[in-house]
RNA sequence: GGCCUCGUGGCGGAAUGGUUACGCAGAGGACUGCAAAUCCUUCUAUCCCGGUUCGAUUCCGGGCGAGGCCUCCA
């Protein structure tokens, strides 16, 4: 590590709950692990915050250390019970009757949901991550980092109601609590984890547990005190991240991110897993965690029946009778600081869509594509604020002048507002044009040439000063969302009559 | 009980040790047969009490209020 290495940003650490300056262990080689998503069901949005925030921050560390010298790992959670459940209840008949084995049907259920999570975040204009591993091809190095538990003392293996256990004994790592700041005695004092017999310390968690038939299950041997343990078992659920970042990113790697949800348990008992068995200080340098998400002023939850998936915002109406491009979800969650709450409104997403309209018709006849590669080379100034811990709302405050002069045809002003919006990810913007959108519209229906000519017999009634008739017209049109635009020819002073898609 | 956020105009929502985005709504104007759209102009805000400071909405302390996590959870 150099002084050089710092290349001007800032990240808010989790773990010193301040803003430091980010250092990677290695410039050639920056490394940032993700929680990804548990694949039992549709992504809701929240699960897209994160990925949306993380991408930001993966195309800026792409940026300032160059494109090959950064390794993002974002997991895919495909073993955990609530998949065992969505197995059972969707294809519970065929395995009952035989046609399909219990793994097959988990398969099912996994491929179609990672599929379409990947459709959704394309949509959301995020990249791919350099690898995205999966927890089932990761079996064995959990049932070899357990062992290491075991070996180094920090795991044991007991039985509980539902089968033999192997647990992490939190006793045995002095500073079990540092991520999320809390001790064991005050865990205690909330005593809302239930005091479990085998258990050591109440907050000892599981690392593997034992399989009924009607559960997926690997063997798995354990020696402990020189005997072996075979236990038909799976892993439990924080033993994957710790095994799948070890293995792609290095014991010790840069930064590691996930909702603030995460804290605890999920981080704190992963960070103790990595440690304790690679014997290390740290497991990540920066913890990064994003706020939580609320939908219309309410938390986002089953009972409450508001429950919206990425899907839906995409493909249909839940929100306010239309359909959400990927572009507005994105720039909605960005106009929000990460580690703010957002509250999710069909208002909000009205507002990110106005807003990237003006953009795209701002960019209008911009520069070409040379010189947008030229500009964007260029160093990124001290003092972005996507520098200061991903300020994306600062960020997108300082392109609203630049896209109010590249309205006015400032060719300058569209490069920079053109390559300020490719770095947080929006290269696909001009799809928001006016006349992209007329363009569409014309595509899908061919309508254009009807609309010329309700145009022409307008005006013809117009000159007749038949308004009633002129105006029926208008309103047909307008009707199918067809905004017609009156205008005056400056040479002539005749009417001059053009259309758009009504906004 | 423990840990942690947040409190900005009519509304949503940024930012900030001195000049307070942006969107919606409102007002006025241009344009129009009337409209719409568009453009221009424009009004309104930093929870309360102390402290630090030349200056606080911003930093610190206290209060009040709202929320999250501590159990699967992005």
């Amino acid at each position: 590590m150099s002084e050089t290495d710092f290349r001007g940003l800032r990240i808010y650490n989790t773990l010193t709950r301040t803003k430091e300056d980010f250092v990677p262990l290695d410039p050639r080689n920056v490394r940032m692990y993700v929680c990804g998503p548990t694949v039992y069901d549709f992504a809701h949005i929240g699960n897209a915050r994160p990925v949306i925030v993380f991408d930001v921050l993966f195309r800026l560390l792409r940026h300032l250390y160059g494109a090959e010298h950064v390794t993002y790992a974002r997991n895919i959670t495909d073993v955990d019970d609530k998949i065992n459940a969505r197995a059972l209840r969707d294809f519970g008949d065929e395995i009952a009757a035989g046609k399909l084995s219990l793994n097959d049907a988990i398969r099912k259920v996994t491929e179609t949901t990672a599929d379409q999570f990947h459709a959704d975040v394309k949509a959301l204009g995020c990249l791919q991550p350099s690898i995205e591993p999966r927890a089932t091809e990761h079996i064995d190095g959990m049932v070899a980092m357990i062992g290491e538990l075991i070996e180094r003392g920090h795991a044991y293996v007991a039985r509980g109601a539902e089968g033999r256990e192997v647990l992490f004994d939190t006793a045995s790592m002095p500073d079990y609590g540092r991520l999320s700041r809390r001790r064991l005695e005050d865990q205690q004092a909330g005593a809302r984890i239930a005091v479990e017999e085998h258990k050591k310390n109440p907050a000892d968690f599981v690392l593997w547990k034992e399989s009924s038939a009607s559960e997926p299950g690997w063997e798995a041997g354990f020696v402990q005190q020189g005997e072996t343990v075979t236990i038909h078992g799976r892993p439990g659920w924080h033993i994957e991240c710790s095994v799948m970042s070890g293995q792609h990113l290095g014991d010790v790697f840069d930064i590691h991110g996930g909702g603030l949800d995460l804290i605890f348990p999920h981080h704190e008992n992963e960070l103790a897993q990595s440690r304790c068995a690679h014997g290390t200080d740290v497991m990540a340098r920066y913890w990064m965690h994003n706020g939580f998400l609320q939908v219309e002023g309410q938390k986002m939850s089953k009972s409450l029946g508001n429950f919206v998936t990425i899907h839906d915002l995409l493909e249909t109406d839940r929100f306010g009778g239309r359909k959400w491009p990927g572009e507005v979800l994105r720039l909605a969650m960005l106009m929000t600081h990460y580690r703010e709450p957002i509250d999710f409104s069909s208002r909000k997403l009205e507002e990110a869509k106005s807003i990237l309209e003006r953009w795209a018709d701002a960019l209008e006849g911009d520069g070409d594509a040379a010189d947008i590669a030229t500009a964007m080379e260029g160093e990124l100034s001290s003092s972005n604020p996507l520098l200061d811990d991903l300020n994306t709302p600062a960020y997108i405050q300082e392109l609203h002048p630049i896209a109010r002069e590249a309205a006015a045809g400032d060719r300058n002003a569209k490069m920079v507002l053109r390559s300020a919006l490719d770095l947080i990810g929006f290269e696909r913007i001009d799809a928001f044009s006016r006349s992209a959108q007329a363009g569409l519209l014309d595509a899908d229906t061919g309508m254009s040439a009807r609309i010329a000519a309700a145009i022409a017999d307008r005006l013809a009634l117009i000159r007749d000063k038949n308004w009633a008739e002129a105006d029926r017209i208008r309103d047909e049109l307008a009707a199918e969302g067809i905004q017609l635009k009156d205008g005056k020819d400056p040479a002539t002073g005749e009417r001059v009559t053009t259309w758009e898609v009504k906004r």
